[in-house]
Parts: structure tokens; C-alpha cells; sequence
DNA sequence: TAGATTGTTAATCGATTAACAATC
DNA sequence: TAGATTGTTAATCGATTAACAATC
């Protein structure tokens, strides 16, 4: 399926998004979609649309479509949310706490069984239900516990720390918020939220709409 | 300068990581840097970084590389960071609370002026000196105050509703936190943050890494 | 001046789009 | 069967890399 071909990070970035407009059509109880009503309805031509979904196998009838719940189920299987996800976050402060509700909230398989931290005022506070426990303890019950992903929500200067220990401890994967690149082994994954970044490129794009404007007052 | 050719994303998204960079090595005292060393340092090519800069203007000198300094003032000039940005922020839930006190702790420039939320418990509290007004008012608010930016974090289902509000209000732009593709015209700009497909990416990118061990053993 | 490094053009690579044969 | 739409190959477009002349 995922046939050791290496998937650009073009199609990666796509593909939660063709699983978020499948699950809206699901949940409007369609049962087929064709690549250009699909298209019309994400923004992607239907040509890279079938492209896309080829890469990963033949979901689609000729002469028919994609049976929606079918896609959609396939979506999930390789996006790898066919499965539960063990989690702790590390950094209960206030985006820790923010992440941490939203993860609750939404919850679709990333269960987050503990948060740490190396404030001994919070040490021992919960955030809905989720204790928090000293960040010394951190290596141990990620080892004790199989946990699969570490959340890092730490300052900058910590973070890299943070990672070593979470890696140490035998995470498969590191959703950083942290505003820094880590070092982290290949084996290890790594997806980051960088939002003083996005804020800045929103702040680019007022900046040239502004410029577009100006010129085309000229 | 950004003469109305039209940036690729591929850029823009450069960008932010370039302006972040060249501030660590201006903290760090460093005086000139070339494209080689750049290179080293982010990841990208030097060649890349070289045609990078050179769409927007010729920083560097020959024989020399690039002063740290300039540069880092130029990218903050082309990021439109040499401004301050008047901001709201709708929805003062978790998410609303943090992504405030984050900006808030990171100040540059993008100042929160007013919360705005529905939910009449929150009405008059404050978060970080700053009060949550009722939504009713939002419209006119943004209007007499002069708002660039609103901050969407409220739910889904209003977040569109929430989006005209401040359109019609006159935003030049919008950072929204909420899983949906907003309508919004062409002058105005949008950036979203969206965290599921964000911690999806991690899940693909988890199995990608098992399935490869996986092939690895055979 | 000689050495270094940019700015920029040309070559390559990869991703997107178009086209159409396969087939339901 | 005829019509529709996928799966897939070929063509195009754009982005990245390589190369080198310009110049500090």
C-alpha cells in the first residue's frame, strides 16, 4: 500500500484535508463523489485529486466514483487513524493546558495520559483530569507506559532538552510548538506548529495585498 | 521592491524561517554571514537561499556574503514587521486564552486590543488586562478602532459567521484556529492554523516511519 | 591584484495538469 | 450497449539546483 515509494510532502499535506471534506460528506450521508465534484468542492483539480489518491491504490469505480464511507475509511487507514495514539504533553502552561482541552475535545484516537512539568506549583494539578506529574519522571513513564507521542509545548530553550528526553524514553513522534528546529534522528517523527512563523506570513500577506492594492491605484 | 510579481508559497513560507535565523545569529553577535553558512544553518540550499533573497532585492555583497544586521532588517521589512498590527481575537475559550497570553509574552507587534466572545459568563472577565466584549459589538468595534487582524478560535460551525463579522468590519486579515476553509474575498488576507490535519500529518508520518522499519526486516 | 561570494542565467528535477484508454 | 468516470501515461509548468560571470 504504502509501498516503500517515497510520498512527496506535496500529497502529505493534502491528504488530512481530502479526509476532512470526505468526513463532511459523509456526515451529509453522501454515498458517492466523483474526483471533479471533489474538486469543486476542496479547490484541487480532479486530475491531481485521482492522482493523489493513486499513489496509495485504486479507491475509485470507473464509470461510478469513490464510495465516500469507503474513501473515507481509507483516508484514515493511511493517515495511520486506524489506531489509538498514547500521548503526553510536556509544558503545562497555557497553550499546554489549551492543547491538552483540544485534544480532549476532538478527540479522535490521541489520548494524552499525562502532562509534565518542572514547576513544582503545578506539579500535581490536573487539567481535565490528566495529572501533572515533574518533568524528572518524564523518561521513565514514557518507557513504562509505551507512549507513542510527545507533545512539546516548552519554551524554546527547553525544548531540545524536552525531545532528547521524550526520544530517550521511546516516542515514535514529536508534535513540537516550540519556535525552533530540534534535532531529532530519522527513525523519529516530527511535525511542527510554529506560530510566531504563521503569524508572520499572515503578516506578509496583509503587507502585499496592501502593495497589490497601491499599484493597482496607479 | 515586491514589484507585483507574484511570490510563490514555496517562498513565503521560506521566509519566516530566514527572518528567524538571521536573529539568532544577530543575538549571537555575528557580524556577516554568506549563503554557505546560511545554508548549513537552515537547510536549504545556498543556492536556494541566494535566488530566495534575490526576488525581493539584492542584500548581499560579492565577495563578501550578507550583513546580518541589513538583512534581518530587510526581512522584517519585507514580512511587514516593521508596523504594529491592531488585533482582536474572537472565541476566549482555552485556545482563545493561550494563543493571547502567547502573543502577548512574544510581542512583536501584533497587539491584542479586545476579546470577543458570545458566552455572557465571560462577558467583563479579563485576560491579560485585556476585556472580552460581547460578540454584538464586534463589527463596530473593528470598525471605530481601526482593526487590522482578527484571531478566530471559536468553533466550526461559527467561525464562518464570525469571519464576515470582521470583514465587514474591515480587517485586512484574518488568523483562523478553526478546522474550516473560510469564504473570504480576495483583499483580504488569511492564515490558517489547523491543528487536527497538523496532528494527522504526525500519525501519517508515524506509520510512514513504521512501515519502512517494517520493510527494512524483511 | 587575487580570492571570495553574490546575482543571475541555464539545466535539471519534480509536481501539476491534460489527455485518453480502460472499464464499470 | 452507451455513458460516465477512473487509472495512468504523456505534456506542461514551476521550483530547485548547478554553474559561472560580475564585482566587491
Amino acid at each position: 500500500m504504502n509501498n516503500n515509494t517515497k510520498i512527496s510532502n506535496a500529497i502529505i499535506r493534502r491528504l488530512p484535508r481530502y479526509r476532512r471534506y470526505l468526513n463532511i460528506l459523509r456526515k451529509r450521508g453522501v454515498k458517492k463523489v466523483s474526483s471533479n465534484e471533489l474538486s469543486e468542492l476542496i479547490g484541487y483539480t480532479a486530475s491531481q485529486i485521482r492522482q493523489d489518491l493513486n499513489t496509495f491504490g485504486g479507491f475509485g469505480q470507473q464509470g461510478y466514483g469513490y464510495s465516500v464511507d469507503h474513501l473515507y475509511k481509507e483516508l484514515n487507514k493511511i493517515l495511520g487513524l486506524d489506531r489509538e495514539y498514547k500521548t503526553v504533553l510536556v509544558g503545562a502552561g497555557n497553550m499546554g493546558s489549551a492543547i491538552t482541552k483540544y485534544t480532549y475535545y476532538y478527540k479522535i484516537g490521541f489520548n494524552i495520559v499525562a502532562l509534565f512539568d518542572n514547576n513544582p506549583a503545578l506539579v500535581g494539578q490536573k487539567v481535565n483530569d490528566v495529572e501533572i506529574l515533574p518533568f524528572e519522571d518524564l523518561e521513565d513513564f514514557v518507557r513504562d507506559n509505551g507512549i507513542d507521542i510527545g507533545i512539546i509545548t516548552v519554551n524554546q530553550e527547553s525544548a531540545q532538552d524536552v525531545a532528547d528526553t521524550l526520544i530517550r524514553g521511546g516516542v515514535k513522534g514529536i508534535w513540537n510548538f516550540a519556535p525552533i528546529d530540534l534535532e531529532i534522528p530519522d527513525h523519529i517523527a516530527i511535525e511542527n506548529v510554529h506560530l510566531s512563523e504563521s503569524l508572520h506570513t499572515l503578516s506578509f500577506l496583509i503587507r502585499s495585498k496592501e502593495l497589490e492594492r497601491e499599484e493597482e491605484n496607479n
